[in-house]
DNA sequence: ACATCTCCTTTACACTTTCTTTACATGTAA
DNA sequence: TTACATGTAAAGAAAGTGTAAAGGAGATGT
């Protein structure tokens, strides 16, 4: 499964030529070259990249705004591909949310190796967590070696608790990681999916080793 | 108190330029022009430093050895910053472990954004204040390494005096700021949590080490 | 379309933990 | 001393949690 890469670039030759050198490198582009499609895109799809390389000279709406925006829904990593290396840009720009800035003309081999070390520093698909082996392309989950067999929902929560160990969540914020909005604080629902998962990793309620109960508040999950 | 940040630079001219511009921007700056000295210096406090700056230019040592040996010991974001601007170099850097690479000349300013950029997505969660240890997203608070088990108000009481250390609260601003409203001056309810959180700290009343009884205002914490 | 299956949500109730109140002993200032 | 303040044990009130069981909603297979 190789990684997924948003491209949001005007000019159609520098796109496919980016685009194409990014592909011999295994990556899976996605190349947009209006920037309200690929808001649009990406909003229905916000966690499938950890990627969005952004130029900053686009048609309908400036660069910098798309930045803002994509900031304000999503957590991927956005390196800034400009034609302007002014210093004012590159502050505007990091000040937006970008994590990187990259001035044109540069050589596509240096927009891999940007890639590649922020990939590495964030983890494949498959990481271990204490005693727990996640693969979230595969949505698997396994512990101490044995597969879980879980449903979609407590596949969510339990990458939710697992990939912020140790910190707390509240019924509420677990309720709107899944289904977006609607939580009233009488829904039992959160709790007893955690019921469910604690009997599924095999987790004693009344002393469980992973997920513990924080009163009051909601759930975290201790390595 | 401001972000550390190591320095490695042979140029002194050049040291003394970035260490003051980051002065400015508040960083405290420590520079070593030998890169053995910094290595020795960051093996005996790898988890002061979350940003090292790196020149490539180095007497005794490679610089890419430094970089390839901070990384074996060390986590922090390495930005190395060059005056060969060769793309070999960027693929060797990346590969041994860097996180950014600025090419000479570049403006010191640059190298502040991207610093505040790498720290602002990477907040620390945990703070110290006097023999105290707090973790706000794990709602845990340890003292003297002993993990503390709080109850929510008891922590919501803890977190609002250790974090204005010294300053005096009224039982009323204590009550208020954990059910929001409603107190009225016969409650005993503060004196309550104060009586439990000072038996779980192990302060004995008579003679409080931490929470002090403030007579007919409230309570005060000292370091 | 139909029956079936799986998963999600709601409800209800037992149980647990925490919070508040009460009561009284002790402590402090004037 | 007097008049309040503070410390806290104990009991009661309130709120949160665990989960069985039943109902519902949507997906799947034929």
């Amino acid at each position: 499964m190789s990684e997924k890469i948003l491209l949001i670039e005007d000019d159609l030759e520098m796109s496919s030529l980016i685009g194409d050198y990014l592909q011999n490198y295994d990556f899976e582009v996605q190349a947009f070259d209006k920037p309200k499609e690929a808001l649009a895109h990406l909003k229905t799809n916000p966690t499938q990249y950890r990627v969005v390389v952004l130029d900053l000279m686009l048609p309908q709406m400036d660069g910098f705004d798309v930045c803002k925006e994509i900031r304000s829904f999503c957590d991927a990593h956005i390196i800034i591909s400009s034609a302007r290396n002014e210093l004012s840009d590159k502050i505007l720009g990091y000040g937006l949310g970008a994590d990187d800035y990259l001035a044109k003309p540069y050589e596509p081999r240096e927009l891999v190796l940007k890639i590649n070390s922020y990939l590495r520093r964030n983890v494949p698909t498959k990481k271990k967590i204490g005693d727990f082996e996640i693969d979230e392309a595969k949505m698997e989950v396994s512990l101490e070696g044995y597969l879980l067999d879980l449903t979609k929902i407590e596949f969510d929560i339990l990458l939710l608790l697992l990939s912020n160990q140790g910190k707390v969540f509240s019924r509420e914020v677990i309720f709107n990681a899944i289904n977006g909005i609607g939580y009233n604080s009488k829904d039992r629902t959160v709790d007893m999916h955690i019921s469910n998962l604690r009997a599924k990793i095999g987790d004693d309620p009344k002393n469980p080793k992973y997920i513990k109960s924080v009163w009051g508040i909601g759930y975290k999950l201790v390595g």
